[in-house]
DNA sequence: CAGAAAAGTCAAGCAAGCTTTACATAAAGT
DNA sequence: ACTTTATGTAAAGCTTGCTTGACTTTTCTG
């Protein structure tokens, strides 16, 4: 699952420290999700969609087949 | 997280197991997340939403304030 | 109504998401 | 060079997503 979280984060001039503070999750989190450790929980891709105002999907694109 | 999995299911005539099979996952996890057991990741909201030809938004819908 | 199919539910267990603490590295500015 | 701010990474632990297996209840259908 790739994201652009990292040019949203760009785009509105927010740390990851920043932006695990409005997600409400930990700082490790978004970072872990940014370098395609793990993939978010629908509700946090919830919360980042709503925040940038954005469709889930212009965040977050599966790479499957 | 409410969702129109069950709607869906019955406008595409699929049983839970049909759509579980569909989708990768057990008829239980089918069922759970119908019942509002719990969220699917968010690997799985997009299959369904390949599945249907749907935006994930409009098969699950965030309740938060 | 009887039997079959579908849906509901529970328990135990493994896998993935997320937390905290801690430390390392990098970049940037005085 | 020193300090600050941002990022990267790791281990241990808790919570949530998902599995299998088994059983009950509901709904369809002949």
């Amino acid at each position: 699952m790739k994201n652009r979280l990292k040019v949203l984060r760009a785009e509105h001039d927010l740390t990851q420290a920043k932006l695990a503070e409005l997600l409400d999750v930990s700082r490790q989190t978004v970072n872990a999700i940014e370098k395609g450790k793990f993939d978010p929980s629908l509700p946090l891709a919830f919360k980042a969609a709503r925040l940038f105002k954005l469709k889930i999907e212009d965040i977050f694109q599966d790479e499957e087949v």
